[in-house]
DNA sequence: GCCGTTTTCGGCCCGACTGTTTTCAGTCG
């Protein structure tokens, strides 16, 4: 999708029509617009397509052309325009905190400042000194964001975050009097990823709960501080917004501060069509609340179905509230078993028997054991005669008795660079549940990397497809693979596709897990686990299967084992 | 440049906080 390249690419306009200086109005327009595309539900190619970019909020004629010169060229003459006239590198400068448009169009006019580099020059040689509006703590500030930005200052995986985030919650209510708290932002919406993390307060004495937070131990300083807010940030690097709420005002509070800023914007929208005023503090008719104490209430007053804050993205969650359609979204309680596991066969670090100890204390009724395979040998992958051992031992345990849990017999089986299995079918055919995955050449070309993934699905023994993507967040993209046409050929050979709950995979992710459902295939939501407690990192592929707006139905081991395993016949 | 159960012209989401201001602009979420 080029949803996220076209966003840039019009905000960048957006930026430098501001620094021209010529229209106040139209950089607005292409900020709007940009946003629009940004958190668009749907491929924008696939709008332009069907010929409705116009219908896109904030898109008009001018633009869309725009748009469509983008797609068929790969860029915007206008943009190219403008960074001749003005060549500034715009994401470069936004990327340091305090500084927007206009501070450039400032750095711009006054100093020719164009990027990070001749902005530091300029900041060493005192040049900033003397502008207007920039004062000693805004050149400190830049100062400060310049070294950030150097300093690789990045986002921090939703598992880290919410560790981090307990903890501080436990620290202020066993400090201070606590009536309400809770987490926000993208934190509670659950994105595989924050930037920073959003605790909502409420008590009656809102100063001792600042200046508890001010002291928390792991705190690294105190960014700003006022009556209603406080921010610190974490020796980690991470930063914290405080928000002291009044009871009268915190649910409304809490929707506010969970965003997204887009869903956000539909519901005041929303609000304002019914001559209604919503923003943090509550819904009001002219100057009276008719909500706010309850973040339920604010949606039923707008006549929508409660939004659970995993959909809020303005990816159609209003529409649906507003026709009553919002799904049943899987929950953490519906799982009954964990489809993906490793011991100490291959690279995982727990014996078999202590994975089934462990999964037996999560209450799973069964845990399927899918090691590597031999072409994955810096895992040490098993060949054909050690998985037929490893069968005979399951089959054994199984026997046995001794576990109140089905073991499965499975196998986690490289998928080669011509798509083939690395695994005799002879052999497959006795494994119950069989997952097949990418771990090497994985820079192959989009043609040949679909290709490839395409032929393993298409093997009668393929049940599932492991970390569809193989990405690593924060660390390397995934494999280049057209998912729209895996996802046909897997509908087609009746293959699942896995969630895998691993915090650095969390792999499909949301859009592409709605786009899985959409074309007809269940989902397995796995952990992958290679110790132990790693099997509690269930929860993890439950928020991201909730944002991908999956049902229990939609997810094959919410399933008993006897209506398991009838779904992976071929 | 976009948009309209007030409008095809004349407006453009909303509020907190900070810094540099003597009344407000810029950034952020």
């Amino acid at each position: 999708m080029k949803n996220q390249e076209i966003a840039r690419a019009l905000h960048e306009i957006s930026v430098l029509l501001e620094v021209e200086g010529k229209d106040k109005f139209k950089p607005r327009a292409y900020a709007r617009a940009a946003r629009s595309i940004e958190s668009l539900g749907e491929d924008v190619e696939a709008v332009a397509r069907r010929g409705e970019l116009e219908s896109i909020p904030g898109i008009g004629k001018a633009i869309a052309k725009k748009i469509e010169e983008y797609l068929d060229t790969g860029t915007i003459s206008h943009l190219e325009k403008l960074r001749k006239q003005i060549p500034i590198k715009v994401t470069e400068l936004e990327s340091i905190p305090g500084v927007g448009p206009k501070t450039i169009k400032l750095l711009y006019d006054n100093l020719k400042i164009t990027d990070l580099e001749s902005l530091e020059e300029a900041l060493n040689a005192g040049k900033l000194e003397g502008l207007p509006r920039l004062g000693a703590k805004s050149i400190a500030q830049i100062a400060e964001g310049i070294s950030l930005v150097r300093g690789g200052m990045s986002r921090t995986l939703l598992a880290e975050a919410m560790d981090v985030a307990s903890r501080l919650v436990e620290y202020l209510k066993q400090s201070v009097s606590i009536t309400q708290i809770d987490v926000a932002g993208s934190l509670r919406r659950r994105r595989e990823t924050v930037g920073d993390i959003d605790i909502l307060v409420n008590s009656p004495s809102p100063e001792q709960v600042a200046a508890a937070f001010v002291s928390y131990p792991e705190i690294g300083e105190v960014i700003v501080k006022g009556d209603t807010k406080v921010s610190i940030r974490l020796k980690s690097r991470l930063q914290v917004d405080l928000r002291l709420l009044p009871a009268e005002s915190y649910g409304a509070g809490l929707q506010y501060f969970t965003g997204s800023k887009d869903h956000n914007v539909r519901l005041r929208a929303l609000a304002q069509q019914k001559k209604l005023k919503l923003n943090e503090y509550g819904l009001f008719r002219g100057d009276t609340a008719i909500a706010g104490r309850h973040e339920e209430d604010i949606y039923d007053q707008l006549g929508l179905q409660f939004i659970p804050p995993e959909l809020r993205e303005d990816h159609g969650e209003v529409e649906a509230a507003q026709a009553d359609q919002i799904p049943a979204l899987v929950e953490l309680s519906d799982i009954r078993g964990d489809l993906h596991s490793h011991t100490d066969q291959t690279d995982g670090s727990n014996t078999l028997e202590e994975m089934i100890e462990a999964a037996v204390q999560l209450g799973h009724e069964y845990l399927c054991v899918s090691d590597h395979t031999k072409n994955l040998t810096v895992a040490n992958g098993m060949d054909e005669s050690r998985i037929l051992k490893r069968i005979d031992e399951i089959d054994e345990i199984n026997n046995s008795g001794r576990w109140p849990i089905r073991v499965l017999k499975g196998a986690e089986v490289d998928i080669l660079p011509n798509g083939e299995l690395d695994i005799d079918d002879s052999v497959l055919s006795q494994l119950e549940v069989v997952t097949v995955s990418v771990h090497t050449m994985m820079r192959m070309d989009r043609a040949a990397m679909t290709e490839r993934v395409c032929t393993a699905l298409e093997s009668k023994y393929a049940h599932i497809l492991g970390h569809p993507t193989g990405r690593l967040l924060l660390k390397r993209p995934g494999i280049d693979i057209d998912l729209e046409d895996v996802f046909e050929v897997a509908k087609k050979n009746n293959v699942v596709m896995e969630v895998n709950s691993y915090p650095q995979r969390l792999d499909l992710d949301a859009g592409n897990i709605r786009l899985a459902l959409r074309s007809g295939l269940k989902i397995a939501i796995n952990t992958d686990a290679h110790k132990t407690f790693e099997l509690d990192n269930m929860r993890y592929g439950i928020f991201q299967a909730r944002r991908g707006w999956a049902t229990a139905s939609d997810v094959i081991n919410t399933r008993s084992v006897k209506d398991l395993l009838p779904l992976l016949k071929k």
